[in-house]
DNA sequence: TCTATATAAATCGTATCCGATTAAATCGCA
DNA sequence: TGCGATTTAATCGGATACGATTTATATAGA
């Protein structure tokens, strides 16, 4: 029995006066959007960086979850990262190409691949890429709080999008 | 010259104990990761609802924008959603074909399209599809604040871009 | 043991994003 | 007036995301 004090409306809160022709729905409310516009300008302000590195911007997340915990599954990789095998099979032999790591089917269990960083790909997150950036996002203080904040609604949103979803 | 309080680390707050392997370079405490992943989030929470109307996030995020004003070219339209011509007309001319809104040079400068909501695309905005997650986001009060953060953050970012980029 | 089921990764088709380029129309200015 | 520079969309190629399917391997139970 969900009762949240913005109930009732959209992906944003409520605004009964409505400026525009439709019916108060301003894009600059939805938080969906604010995220997802924060997201592709995440991506550009990476973009100049990474490209100096030959980097994608998933590409590099994808070693700095790796660098977190090395000899991970394909799987287990796809947890941290919130990707399956589809998106990620993809981009982890591009890095295997390049000589970043390394993937091995499990001897123990051959339907699972293991991924390794070389000591390139580990020197390549060592080079710590968005250092850059923290002045650029301006937060201050705030950061760790706004972190912290969205990584919860993240949360939330990807159990009741589970929950929704049950099988019969 | 820039001084953040968190200055000199990554897109992420400092620490200096190391938990893992690496510099203390954690995915849970970037930033952009959380961003990036309450993106994908968003993606799978609206994925169910926007299929029975068979629209796409990216093409319902366009009709609420058209909605806020319609007759818009094509760049201005881009300039509220960050997005060029490149990715936008393929997602336009989806939507004209699926009878959504109606595209069309502009008489008085032929370089420019216009682009306008049909009554069919108009109705589809007005079901509000978004209203069915305000609950799963569960931020309550804090809603308005999250929103208008991140909202900052990005804005902060793509001047931070933007300025980087100056030409000679 | 033998086979039905389950699981992990990979493959495939569709839809974004985005940099670079192209094509068409307009503008600037001698 | 005329032509080079600018502007606006569109096109093209590469890299994600993701649902659906496929392939290979492992497991469970008769």
């Amino acid at each position: 029995m969900p009762t949240s004090p913005t109930a009732k409306g959209l992906d944003a809160p409520q605004s009964s006066s409505s400026q525009t022709e439709n019916g108060g729905r301003k894009l600059s409310n939805f938080l969906c959007f604010a995220i997802y516009s924060a997201n592709l300008a995440f991506g550009r302000a990476y973009k100049p960086i990474l490209d100096k590195l030959g980097l994608t911007y998933t590409q590099y997340v994808a070693m700095v979850a790796l660098s977190e915990e090395d000899d991970q599954t394909v799987g287990t990789l796809g947890e941290k990262l919130f990707l399956e095998s589809n998106t990620l099979t993809p981009i982890l032999k591009k890095l295997e190409s390049e000589g970043y790591l390394q993937r091995r089917r499990d001897p123990a269990d051959e339907r699972q691949v293991r991924v390794t960083l070389t000591p390139a790909g580990r020197k390549l997150v060592e080079m710590d890429p968005g250092a850059a950036l923290t002045d650029a996002i301006g937060l201050g203080d705030e950061f760790p709080v706004v972190q912290q904040t969205v990584a919860q609604l993240r949360d939330n949103l990807l159990r009741a999008t589970q929950a929704g979803s049950e099988k019969v």
